[in-house]
RNA sequence: GCCACCGUAGCUCAGUUGGCAGAGCAGCGGUUUUGUAAACCGCAGGUCGUCGGUUCGAAUCCGACCGGUGGCUCCA
């Protein structure tokens, strides 16, 4: 093996992931370290990811290293994603290389890997079109030939910025200006420097575009500048790559399996749920199976609770104007909520005319002008009705209308289709007195809330207008806090554990301070953020800190999960809030005979019941454990000689508590058996001559294995034992 | 809400240049009486999302609306 040698006074240390340590001169890359351990690696290595002063970071191959340090060389390995990132980060620049060369006119704005790929947003006058991606991955294939090496250098702040500003690409300019310290690098895809394709980049980036081996152009969609719908339309291009042609098509074919999983498809497939255009998009109806796998899930959390000491309540799917007002619901919120139903004919017409002016609102030019014109109509309407609204002049802006127009509604009496049920249960907690001694109260609903979720995000199960939280409000006092919190956090994780639902991510949600969406005062937030912080800590759990997280009346730990085409859902939700009992003055009288505020924790470990399913539905891919399956058992029969035992089985099977179908029809076993393993029933048993001889079933399950023979009351204990067990035991072993 | 794409039988989909609306599965009726991953024959099923326009003629071209899909934004 060679040896290192020591160049100069210089020299620096590298720590090695195996604990070894390596002498280098000072100045050293990764390309130096590798090279000095063996040619294969020297071969394979990519980049370097340095750990060197407390931080962490990928390094270019031949980028020296800043010092001691420790050093991972990263390889050309699909299975690291470290390695994935960077070479996805170069697949991008490969991207934006071939757009504009085929549209010159593109303005690159902002190029990121992502977990599974990566995108470009770009600008661009003509929209690019599902057509043009074969050619833009032909231009890339041509870039990736060329195998040309990814340049940095590096220009001080100033002449950098005078360049990006003569190239007259201002996302880049705002780019640059937000980058960190006194240089900013550029990338160029090749070694002529003012000729190639270049981007100004942080890096790092692979040394080669030759290794990019397997690439995709996905999907171009729209996004906006900096994500502000009001700022500049973009297209995102979103592609992936890998080292092996071999990682990518079964990338592909995974991504083409998690597609049959889809609970939308699933859900139609195997009658759980349906949505009816006459009711109205994102409102579920659930079908008779769909409801099974509900009601189980409904009856096994309130089991649960019960334990804990909840109480159930039912509660209606409406309330006063009033009620909303005072949680402040109504009307902050106005634009995610079913419009309210006002009572009083002055009421409608302001809400009539308040609607138009919100409309216009967000209009420009002439349709802008007409409609302002149209609202004063309206207004003048009203006024010659009711007569003048209070502090509005016959030529106030539009905004100032609005605001008039919904102070003119502030005491109005109406309804409102409730947006969440907590302003229902605080009411059940101001009912009576309550005593120190009652605390915690638990109250506990499937209340089913409603929210007029944009157009445009409504999907399946995961996002609907009406929908069923398995909610529950704790009232306690401050002292009680910590032990409710921790109570139900560990109640959330048992629910996900008990479902199998082991790949989730936790978020502490928490107030951005710069934001005015959140209610109350800061001395409250600090205390709320500090007793959920605390909980968050205590599971033990990794968990990350996303502030502008929040509920708008307290901070909130929730658990997230990925749907089959890798979406993030937030399942469970845990918040404490000091806000909404201060609201609604809630009080206990403590053991010094003086009236106390209690604290309130929300909570729903399901969160939803129509999202829990859905992500279900994907998870179990329909096939569910036994004791949520919507039909558990089907008895089938060889022939017709066998239709009188395997009724006597079916009907003793029900009798038993069991889910249970009958299939006499005159096929053939095999045709049978293929339409219930399809149906996704648990347990398929044959009944033929031989069963009725024996007075025996024969047991399959779903998946093809043949559990062979055995007595009915044997298969019907043993599929007792695994509904309790909640399918930790299976009928047969195994 | 914004952008792109899509909408044909209960489901999955075909439908050429604008010229008689189709298949498989499911359903119904019959034949078969069946032994473990799709038997056979037949029948029925449609205002081609809706409304308007262009045309001698529209599933097909154009517009609006409704709905869906993906993304953006949003998710109290």
């Amino acid at each position: 093996m060679e040896v290192v040698r020591t160049v100069g006074r210089q020299s620096l240390k590298v720590t090695l992931p195996d604990g070894s340590q390596r002498e280098a001169p000072s100045g050293a890359t990764t390309a130096d370290i590798a090279a000095a351990i063996g040619p294969g690696l020297a071969r394979s290595a990519i980049a370097g990811r340095v750990s060197f002063a407390g931080h962490t970071q990928v390094y270019d191959l031949d980028r020296p290293l800043p010092g001691d340090c420790a050093l991972k060389i990263l390889t050309a390995s699909d299975d690291d994603p470290d390695s994935l990132m960077v070479l996805r980060h170069s697949a991008a620049h490969v991207m934006a290389e071939a757009v504009c060369r085929l549209f010159p006119e593109t303005k690159l704005v902002y190029g990121p890997p992502l977990e599974d790929g990566f995108y470009y947003d770009i600008d661009l006058g003509r929209s690019v079109s599902a057509d043009d991606i074969p050619r833009i991955e032909a231009e890339m294939a041509r870039v990736v030939q060329e195998n040309r090496p990814f340049c940095r250098y590096e220009m001080p702040r100033v002449p950098a910025m005078e360049k990006l500003r003569d190239e007259g690409n201002r996302y880049k300019v705002d780019n640059a200006e937000r980058a960190e310290g006194d240089t900013l690098s550029f990338y160029v895809t090749g070694e002529n420097r003012g000729k190639d394709f270049e981007d100004l980049c942080r890096g790092p980036h692979i040394p080669r575009t030759g290794l990019i081996k397997a690439f995709k152009v996905r999907q171009v969609s729209r996004s906006h500048y900096r994500g502000d719908v009001n700022d500049q339309p973009l297209q995102r291009l979103y592609g992936t790559a890998f080292f092996k042609q071999a990682s990518l098509a079964a990338y592909l074919e995974q991504l083409e399996q998690a597609k049959k999983r889809d609970h939308r498809v699933i859900g139609k497939e195997l009658g759980l749920f349906a949505i009816s255009e006459a009711v109205g998009s994102g409102l579920i109806l659930w079908l008779p199976r769909g409801a099974v796998v509900r009601t189980q899930l409904q009856q096994y959390l309130t089991e649960e609770m019960l334990k804990l000491g909840y109480d159930l309540v039912y509660t209606p799917h409406v309330g006063q104007l009033g009620l909303y007002r005072t949680s402040g619901h109504y009307p902050y919120y106005e634009d995610s909520q079913y419009p309210a139903m006002f009572e009083t004919e002055r009421g409608k017409a302001i809400q009539g005319v308040l609607q138009l002016a919100l409309r216009v609102k967000d209009r420009a030019g002439a349709e802008r002008d007409q409609g302002l014109a149209a609202v004063r109509g309206m207004l003048r309407a009203v006024e010659g009705t009711w007569g003048t609204l209070e502090g509005l002049r016959g030529d106030a802006a539009l905004e100032q209308v609005i605001e008039r127009l919904y102070a003119a509604l502030t005491d109005e009496p109406g309804y409102l289709l409730r947006p969440m049920n907590c302003p229902h249960h605080i009411q059940i907690y101001a009912a009576r007195q309550r005593s120190y001694r009652d605390l915690p109260v638990r109250l506990a609903e499937y209340g089913t809330v409603y929210r007029f979720e944009q157009s445009g995000e409504i999907s399946g199960m995961t996002r609907v207008r009406g929908f069923t939280q398995d909610d529950a409000h704790l009232f306690c006092t401050t002292d009680q806090l910590a032990a409710e919190l921790a109570t139900t956090v560990k109640l959330t994780r048992s629910v996900l554990e008990t479902l199998g639902l082991h790949d989730y991510r936790v978020r502490l949600g928490l107030r951005d301070e710069s934001s005015n969406k959140y209610v109350g005062s800061p001395e409250n937030w600090k205390k709320a953020e500090a007793a959920i912080r605390q909980a968050a800590i205590e599971s033990g759990m990794q968990y990350t800190e996303e502030p502008g997280e929040a509920a708008f009346y307290g901070p909130k730990i929730d658990f997230l999960v990925k749907d089959c085409i890798g979406r993030n859902w937030q399942l469970g939700t845990v918040q404490a809030d000091y806000n909404l009992p201060e609201r609604f003055d809630l009080t206990y009288i403590g053991s010094d005979n003086a009236p106390h505020r209690p604290v309130m924790v929300h909570r729903a470990p399901f969160g939803s019941m129509e999202r829990f399913v859905g992500i279900l539905i994907e998870h179990f891919a329909g096939a569910f454990p036994l004791w949520l399956s919507p039909v558990q058992v089907a008895v089938a029969t060889v022939s017709e000689k066998s239709d009188e035992y395997a009724s006597s089985v079916y009907q003793t099977v029900k009798a038993a508590g069991l889910r249970a179908e009958l299939d006499t029809s005159s096929e053939k076993i095999g045709p049978k058996k293929h339409r219930l393993r399809n149906a996704k029933i648990n347990y398929i048993l044959v009944v033929g001559e031989q069963e009725t001889a024996g007075r025996s079933v024969n047991v399959n399950d779903r998946d093809g294995r043949s559990v062979g023979n055995m007595t009915l009351d044997a298969f019907i204990s043993a599929c007792r034992t695994e509904v309790e067990s909640k399918g930790r035991t299976r009928v047969g072993g195994a």
